[in-house]
DNA sequence: TATTGTTATACTCTATAACTATA
DNA sequence: TATAGTTATAGAGTATAACAATA
């Protein structure tokens, strides 16, 4: 191993900038900010039983994420429906349309991917990805009912 | 490869997380901020020959850096001194004191990464790391005449 | 009384503008 | 006049506190 390498963390948030960078251009065109593709990412495995929760869930404080979801309920990218069974509480969960728009987002995504990790050859960067991918997974926190 | 992966931006923004947090009983161990540590190491090659080129080259404004200069500096850990050829420079380099530390912080630092990367073998995780900074070496910028 | 969602307020962090000295 | 360093001010981003509805 190499002595002179940089920090783990430093490292990280070099790529990481380099990675949000890409994604930029393709939330751009879709006329996303960063968050509200954060926030559709939390719902598309499941409906977030409470806004509490899907705030926790994307790491933001819960009266931050109120103009985010004003803003994607206006564009009809999700819906807010109050509970029956405990009307204090606001089920959030993705529309069709909302569904499609992530998908397109992530496609255009994943194809900038490829350019951040130039330095590497195609397998290299393969490893890579799946190796952060397997100590990112565990990190995340979820939502929704099943989890 | 997996299609359900995160995407990339997203594994490396929760690992960086997970890498960060480890590093904050270190540093706070030898009584250092984050960005004290991120100065330190940016002078570790060479001397900055103006604080503006030090500040950018850790991506902070020039104003918010003369807190951590002032701090750094009253420990002892730094040096500025007025650039004989052009007095209105400030040449910002490492003491030995500041030397030593550093390097304790980095061994300490580098220990705690192998529980960042716990769901990796040593081999895969040591695959990681220098694929993740072969990415992010190119992406650094750094400081000095020599730079 | 406790909790969800919301609104209003205060605080922290960051960048911009203004000042001093050197060139 | 232009630039480095510094200081003072304003702005963006964030969290805390207060309020209304429901349990």
């Amino acid at each position: 191993m190499r002595d002179d390498r940089l920090d783990l963390a430093h490292a990280l948030s070099l790529v990481l900038r380099a990675a949000l960078a890409a994604e930029e251009p393709v939330l751009q065109a879709h006329d996303l900010q960063m968050w509200d593709y954060v926030v559709l990412n939390a719902l598309e495995r499941g409906a977030a039983p409470t806004q509490s929760e899907l705030a926790a869930a994307v790491r933001r404080d819960k009266t931050r994420l109120l103009p985010i979801l004003d803003r994607l309920e206006a564009r009809g990218l999700l819906r807010r429906t109050v509970d029956p069974g405990d009307r204090r509480n606001r089920v959030v969960q993705l529309t069709d349309a909302g569904r499609d728009l992530l998908g397109a987002c992530k496609r255009g995504i994943r194809a900038g991917e490829r350019s951040v990790l130039a330095p590497l050859d195609p397998d290299a960067a393969a490893a890579l990805i799946e190796a952060l991918d397997r100590v990112a997974r565990p990190l995340r926190t979820t939502v929704g009912p099943s989890a």
